[in-house]
DNA sequence: CCCGTGATAGTGGTCGAGTC
DNA sequence: GACTCGACCACTATCACGGG
């Protein structure tokens, strides 16, 4: 067993996971099987490393005493065969008993373990457990504790569907306007809907997804244009220009300013916060770009809050996506801003 | 060509002010 | 008092560039 992370390596871990949504489904799921306290319930990565872990204290101090601990790595290449590493490495769920752990010190444990995978890609995420003294666990362990990840694989493929019906709210008044082959799709390329088009789950965007004419393995030639939470992919026919995309920030009503996108489909709007609403619009009167620190001028009146400006940026990408360039910050080459009016804050804090 | 360094960018977390 | 939102900080990743 190697040695385990920090409290921000473990943090990290749990983030990038993909478990974290699926957790309190796991807990309740199995809150029968510990509540009596000989036993303890694991989560671990797909690389076998506990993220989270649960049960008394009387059972978790056992565990401690086996490194069985937060942070610590419990794949095969760690520590043998234990039901962590070997339900990763089987696929499937896995009871191990005492005398079959590959380390003499874990034979008064019984383990049941089970994948747990993402429903999107079919990838291993990582593995629920649930462990405790030999002769506490029940044979049938290892069928709950199986039910249980497909519960939690059934919760994720709810979250990722609700996104995607977010995106077809949006999508679909565009599509049916737009009356020839499109799709709507998420930013892992995944359909959220389509029209007068074969129908599929997922296509395959470019590492750099840009709004433009751009080349997709299974569609040919395309014209993408920015949605909320993803693109819409229209299929391009023959050699038609590629529409420009038009935004129109609307600064007149300091409280309420307005950010609308137009493509040849139709258009959305937000509305940005004010400083946000400041920040669009100092692009737009910079359309060769500006640096952080030149933002932090016109913005601050100072040049050294270059770090407030990211994080804001940050921000405004995860609205606006592929409308947003960086080196220097700027609007995606091809696209058109107009701005009426004028921001209503400025200066520092 | 490799490595070290600095600049720049991205992102998660925290704090505080404002609002209901 | 709870909640939301804006501002900021800390940390990490990436890239360019220069020196050995």
């Amino acid at each position: 067993m190697d040695e385990g992370l920090d409290a921000g390596e473990l943090e990290a871990r749990r983030q990038e996971s993909g478990l974290a949504d699926v957790l309190e489904d796991l807990t309740r799921g199995l809150d029968s099987v510990i509540a009596d306290g000989d036993n303890i319930l694991v989560v671990a990565d797909a690389e076998g490393r506990v993220l989270w872990r649960s049960g008394s204290s009387r059972v978790l101090h056992r565990a401690d005493r086996l490194g069985f601990v937060e942070g610590a790595g419990w794949g095969e290449n760690s520590v043998g065969t234990n039901a962590i590493g070997t339900a990763l490495m089987s696929g499937r769920a896995v009871q191990v008993f005492s005398a079959e752990h590959f380390v003499r010190s874990h034979h008064s444990w019984t383990c049941a373990g089970a994948p747990i995978r993402d429903p999107r890609s079919g990838t291993l995420l990582g593995v629920v457990d649930v462990s405790g003294p030999a002769a506490t666990i029940h044979p049938t362990t290892v069928a709950l504790v199986d039910v249980v990840a497909k519960l939690a694989e059934s919760q994720l493929r709810d979250h990722h569907r609700r996104s995607l019906d977010q995106l077809r709210s949006v999508a679909a008044p565009m599509l049916a306007r737009l009356g020839g082959p499109a799709l709507a799709v998420d930013n892992d390329g995944w359909v959220a809907a389509l029209d007068a088009v074969t129908p599929r789950s997922r296509l395959t965007l470019p590492r750099q997804t840009a709004p433009g004419r751009t080349w997709l393995h299974s569609l040919g030639e395309c014209d993408l244009e920015p949605l909320p939470g993803g693109w819409l992919v229209r299929v391009a026919e023959g050699a038609t220009a590629s529409s420009a995309t038009v935004i129109d920030l609307d600064l007149r009503d300091s409280r309420n300013p307005s950010f609308t996108v137009s493509g040849a489909t139709g258009q959305w709007t937000l509305q940005p916060s004010p400083r946000h609403a400041e920040i669009l619009a100092l692009l737009a009167h910079h359309p060769e770009g500006c640096s952080a620190a030149q933002m932090s001028a016109h913005l601050f009146g100072v040049t050294d809050r270059t770090i407030t400006v990211r994080a804001e940026m940050s921000r405004l990408r995860k609205h606006l996506g592929g409308l947003l360039a960086a080196n220097p910050y700027r609007f995606t080459d091809g696209v058109t801003v107009r701005v009426e009016g004028r921001p209503s804050v400025g200066g520092t804090r």
